[in-house]
DNA sequence: AACGTTCGCAACCGCCCTTCT
DNA sequence: TAGAAGGGCGGTTGCGAACGT
């Protein structure tokens, strides 16, 4: 079966298609297009929304030529089009954020991806999934566990803050970061006449986003990975600002233990062997310090 | 160079909620 | 007020590029 040109059937969408007898029709008498989108179809729908607006999807769909869902069109537009969409690396500040709000919120990314401007909930689906969920792999341990958790709190957070504090320091920005920023409150999404909902980050956010998509302090950006590299084995007064900020975070957070490491008693010895063992520390998500911090 | 594997991400699916008629 | 229509969201899939052998 051709992918990218189908009949529409019944097996899809939800109660879009259940409910709509008539629309399921109409689709079903009409080629439906998916798959990847062309250029052409990408400049008839901004040209279009530069002309009509948003909403309505369906009916923008038909309106606009396009022989597509009006889920497909929202999805292009809102992941791809719009052009506040901001794309590249996720910087270190992101993952920060990414970290925290996901420790509150789990995955409610749509509620996160309003805390990163020009983010979008795919995209931060796809970097949960694709770099958190590898190292959870890597660590034997589910990304929901109490260790894993703890191990992104205690370890990841503060190291990430400390790098992005390291690169402030060699740039002549002006940056400060709090460790407590996701305390801040949910700023309500903007609508601006009716234009584009656009997300900021709340002034209570003290971490600058002003530069490059790469990053914003204009230093190559590292993922999870690096930010556990290349750190002395102790625990820095970042971090025990972090374990300090980190007691004041709201019931639905996991509760710092009294020294914060408590975690470490709950890390499968066998694991910690294996990795220990497994003579490559490039290649994994601890280094030889780390193990040593750890133990 | 060829082949297999892994990774990143765009796009889709299907459930659920809200809005409309 | 009920059913239809539209939209939002989290989960999943599949493709192409990158990487490894």
């Amino acid at each position: 079966m051709d992918y990218h040109h189908v009949k529409v059937g019944l097996s899809r969408g939800g109660n879009y298609n259940k409910n709509n007898n008539h629309q399921q029709q109409h689709e079903k008498d009409m080629d439906l297009r998916r798959g990847p989108w062309t250029v052409e179809e990408d400049f008839t729908l901004i040209n279009y929304i530069a002309h009509h607006g948003e909403g309505r999807w369906n009916s923008l769909a038909r309106c606009a030529g396009l022989k597509r869902t009006g889920k497909s069109c929202r999805l292009r537009w809102l992941n791809y089009l719009r052009p506040d969409v901001r794309r590249g690396t996720i910087t270190l500040e992101e993952q920060l954020v990414i970290l925290e709000l996901h420790s509150r919120w789990g995955n409610r990314w749509s509620k996160i991806a309003q805390h990163l401007p020009g983010r979008t909930d795919n995209e931060i689906k796809n970097y949960w999934r694709t770099r958190v969920q590898k190292h959870a792999k890597q660590l034997k341990c589910d990304v929901k566990s109490k260790q894993f958790k703890d191990t992104m709190r205690y370890l990841w957070m503060p190291r990430l803050v400390e790098r992005i504090q390291a690169a402030a320091a060699n740039t002549t920005n002006q940056v400060t970061i709090n460790p407590n920023m996701c305390m801040s409150e949910v700023v309500p999404i903007h609508n601006n006449n009716n234009a584009i909902n656009k997300p900021r980050m709340s002034e209570n956010y003290s971490i600058s986003t002003a530069a490059s998509s790469e990053n914003s302090f204009g230093t190559p950006v590292s993922d999870l990975t690096d930010c556990c590299y290349n750190y002395p084995p102790v625990i820095s007064n970042n971090q025990q600002d972090y374990f300090q900020q980190s007691t004041q975070l709201e019931e639905s957070l996991t509760i710092p233990t009294a020294t914060g490491l408590e975690f470490h008693a709950a890390m499968d010895q066998q694991n910690m062997s294996q990795w220990m063992d497994g003579g490559n520390f490039s290649d994994n998500l601890w280094n030889i310090e780390d193990m040593w911090f750890i133990q």
